[in-house]
DNA sequence: TATTTTATTGAGCGCCGCTCAATACCGTGT
DNA sequence: ACACGGTATTGAGCGGCGCTCAATAAAATA
């Protein structure tokens, strides 16, 4: 067998992606394969090997899409120029999360292995959401404490996050409901308005 | 071959946990396996497999005992009756996460398999830190805000949660640094502040 | 001692990630 | 039209995984 006229090299990328990231969605991290993305885009595991050269760098790729995804969605929301954009954020956090919940947790299922750290181009694209937030936390700011934003975003998009992970894995659940959502929102008001937000 | 006088079945599957937490600690979650394990403790892994009667039982009665541990930790510096009883939660957390990075986070990602939940031992067991978060928050609060102490706690252990998640993986070295623990128990002080807090 | 019960074994199954010699195909030069 | 050089693709093979279960060895009992 040889070079194949059906795709060139970047549609046969973009093909076995877009399945991979179908693939995590359907049965999420610990049983996505990259045997069965190879089966299912109907080329074989060599080949899938030649273009991602292994299957961390195959999930690194899946992941970086889902951030676009996430980041896409909540640019979209942010742009319909909503009254509260903070509550705007942090309910874009749990919705993505809850509505593709294998995606958004096979981000951070996923171990980069002991040597290899990665590539600057996700590196670059994972700040984005933060930026983000950045952006609205120093909207939020008086002038006098606009320097501290960036920190503070990084503290927050923390808070937020550690109550949508005990929200879907139900570690909330196990102790007794109440609603994480709302309480990741009142964490991140107190946290505001100590900084003097408005 | 039959009935081995060496150990009885509670010592066997003392000794295989045992052995399994220390496999885990050493190469952590991904690379853990319970033919190792029964590899290590020289009994084959069908023994191993008649006793804890699945890997995903064995790893839960691993993450147990590294809550157990947690929890011990945790009492034994509150009994030393700090004077900021609140940090010392805080730096329990932290510290306990960053010393046994291995362990602890295994207990954040090994996902239990779709059908089963957990038994109710583990359950209370885990129950238990968040006591003595709740127990600790109880008395910092006023006099009318007791009822709101076991949600905050809650809460407040998500918000320390996600700050430590993002510590130790990562993800805020990735950010640009700024000490996450203090960060954390910044984020925590205002939410006791705002709940009228002492 | 003979028989039942019980603990232990490990080869076997179907998966996994990953490799690499063999192979099928394409573009080009003559 | 044909041969040739290079490239894309293959898939059997390797070692390892979780898990099973008929066979077996040892203890308990009769």
């Amino acid at each position: 067998m040889g070079r194949r006229s059906d795709h060139s090299r970047e549609e046969l990328e973009e093909l076995i992606l877009a399945e991979g990231h179908r693939l995590m969605a359907e049965v999420g991290y610990p049983r996505f394969s990259a045997r069965e993305v190879a089966k299912r885009v109907g080329y074989s595991v060599g080949t899938l090997y030649n273009l991602f050269d292994s299957n961390h760098r195959l999930i690194l790729a899946i992941n970086s899409r889902t951030f676009l995804m996430w980041a896409a969605a909540m640019a979209e929301r942010l742009a319909e120029d909503p009254e509260d954009r903070i509550a705007v954020l942090v309910d874009g956090y749990f919705r993505f999360a809850s509505e593709n919940s294998n995606l958004w947790m096979a981000i951070y299922e996923h171990r980069t292995p002991e040597g290899s750290d990665l590539p600057e181009r996700y590196r670059k694209q994972r700040g984005e959401l933060t930026g983000m937030v950045e952006a609205e936390i120093a909207k939020v700011l008086p002038e006098e404490a606009r320097n501290k934003a960036a920190a503070l975003a990084r503290s927050l998009v923390a808070t937020v996050h550690g109550h949508c992970v005990f929200a879907l894995t139900g570690t909330f659940a196990l102790l007794g409901e109440d609603r994480p959502q709302e309480a990741a929102l009142a964490r991140v008001r107190e946290a505001l308005a100590a900084a003097g937000g408005r």
